[in-house]
DNA sequence: GTCACTCATCGTTGCGTTGC
DNA sequence: GCAACGCAACGATGAGTGAC
């Protein structure tokens, strides 16, 4: 295990040295030629243009794509980077001017992403599919793009199925019921469990699932693309937003990206945090995204193979005496479960290759400057004196409660103490999630304006001096709901207040 | 019969989306 | 607005299977 990154260095700097020196970039800033003035000169007909460095990164990868030949390449870019904008133009460069994009993305980044390719790429035809129904696929299914398309899915829209119920006949009897296969009538010995689509009639094979039409009436869009769509020519590029969300094997979100990443002849993946700690994380995501060179390295079942070749494992041996009537032996049972920790070997054998880093420092220049800060505020005495006196009676309960196993009181231990301070002339009562019995309460504290809530009004007040808006984002918002009490105090003292709330 | 291995299942907390 | 659902991430356990 390695702690720092100066140990990390130290134990793996020459290595990285070696390999890193050893392969050649396919692009660099400091070498540009022909092919990057080409893509430079293309990049000005956007609406608006890239800053210099997000411009280096689309470069890098259009040339990956097309001169590399590269199926699928990750942009791990931090976030505030502009991965939308860099991958946005990057489609502009890749695909030609009758050509199809597909993005997957958050639901709730669909419009965001509709804007900004409206803002971008000049006659773009944008269609928002995170909608009901395939009525989009369907006429995609019968045309060809007329001009440059896309096409925005919501990665919840684009799983989503129709639900499914017992496909087998059912008999009721006096005091029990029994199954039989629709189509053979073989008995079967229990009701099929239809969370598994392939339970099938061991005679005959007659799947014993069916849809459930007195529920959702739907059809998952990656299922049809998947389909009903030619493989690698249903669209140019597909570019996966927030990718590490569709990094498993077998859920529905790992599987529709797989789905669309076959169905396009290139993928593009976005993230701020390619790799979560463990190596395992980013095995589906390039055998999706790069099939052949995966392939060469560790068969596709073999998770377990590649853990143990870019990540850290912790084999487990429990022995026990085990003895027989006759015998006297000793039995042992090995667990090798994967453990937090990425070998550098992974860059140089697969990341270097088809990817580009972007921290945001990168773009700093071209950013206005940003400072955080902690200011604290002590707590007014009475306050503080309650407070103790709330904190010590709910550790008591709380810890008599996890002795006899409960642990339901820490989730709101938690927050109830976080809250007390800021909401403290509404006193603060802990009940029981299950129960309700009262577990601890804390008294309301009368109090016009708290010290924190003044030392806030006192910066907002400086920024408007200074002829500048100020966003002010807060927790406790629903049960609690502190907004009102600091929009009527911020209003007090002669600010202009708006509340933006989620909903 | 033993062993190594895979697979399925359960339980937990928190978050976000969808459907009603 | 609320319930249901899906997902991540982890640990634990038991059933089933094939090689030896």
């Amino acid at each position: 295990m390695v702690g720092s990154l100066k140990e990390f260095l130290a134990e793996y700097g020459n290595m990285l040295l070696t390999n890193v020196s050893r392969s050649q970039p396919l692009y660099s800033p400091d070498a540009e030629g022909a092919f990057e003035a080409a893509m430079r000169e293309r990049l000005t007909k956007l609406l608006r243009t890239p800053f210099p460095k997000q411009a280096e990164a689309v470069l890098a990868l259009t040339k990956g794509f097309k001169v590399r030949k590269h199926r699928g390449l990750f942009l791990t870019a931090e976030m505030g980077t502009g991965k939308t904008m860099m991958a946005i133009s990057t489609s502009f460069l890749l695909c030609p001017p009758k050509s199809r994009t597909l993005i997957m993305c958050p639901g709730h980044l669909v419009q965001k992403w509709i804007r900004e390719i409206k803002e971008t790429i000049p006659d773009a035809h944008v269609v928002n599919l995170n909608r009901s129904g395939l009525g989009m696929l369907l006429e995609l299914k019968s045309t060809k793009p007329t001009q440059r398309e896309y096409y925005v899915l919501g990665k919840e829209q684009a799983k989503l199925h129709y639900a499914r119920t017992s496909g087998a006949a059912s008999f009721q009897h006096r005091d029990h019921i029994t199954w039989t296969c629709p189509r053979c009538g073989s008995t079967l010995d229990s009701e099929p469990n239809v969370r598994s689509r392939r339970v099938r009639c061991e005679r005959c094979k007659e799947p014993l699932w069916q849809a459930d039409g007195n529920r959702f009436r739907r059809y998952s869009k990656a299922e049809y693309v998947k389909r009903h769509f030619p493989r690698g020519k249903a669209f140019n590029l597909f570019i996966a937003d927030e990718v590490h969300q569709y990094k498993a094997g077998d859920t529905a979100q790992g599987q529709a990206f797989a789905i669309f990443c076959n169905a396009a002849k290139h993928t593009l993946c976005l993230t701020g945090t390619l790799m979560g700690g463990y190596s395992s994380g980013l095995f589906y995501l390039l055998w999706r995204t790069s099939p052949r060179t995966m392939s060469q390295i560790v068969d596709y079942h073999s998770i377990k193979a590649f853990s143990e070749r870019y990540g850290v494992t912790e084999q487990v041996i429990k022995t026990s005496d085990k003895d027989g009537r006759a015998s006297i032996g000793r039995s042992s049972r090995v667990t090798v479960r994967e453990r937090p920790g990425i070998s550098p070997q992974i860059l140089t054998d697969l990341l270097l290759e088809r990817s580009v880093f972007m921290r945001l420092e990168d773009v700093a220049d071209n950013l206005p400057p940003f400072s955080e800060y902690v200011e604290t505020v002590e707590l007014p005495s009475d306050l503080a004196g309650e407070y103790g006196k709330f904190k010590d009676a709910l550790e008591g309960e709380v810890k008599r409660a996890l002795a006899r196993g409960d642990r339901s009181l820490l989730g709101a231990m938690l927050q109830a103490l976080l809250a007390y301070p800021d909401g403290a002339r509404r006193g603060e009562k802990v009940l029981h999630p299950t129960t309700d019995d009262l577990i601890a309460e804390a008294p309301e504290i009368p109090c016009d304006v708290l010290p924190k809530e003044q030392r806030l009004i006192e910066i907002v007040q400086r920024e408007k001096e200074a002829g500048r808006k100020v966003l002010v984002c807060l927790e406790h918002t629903g049960t609690r709901d502190l907004i009102p009490d600091l929009v009527e105090r911020l209003e007090a003292a002669g600010l202009k207040t708006a509340a933006l709330r989620a909903t």
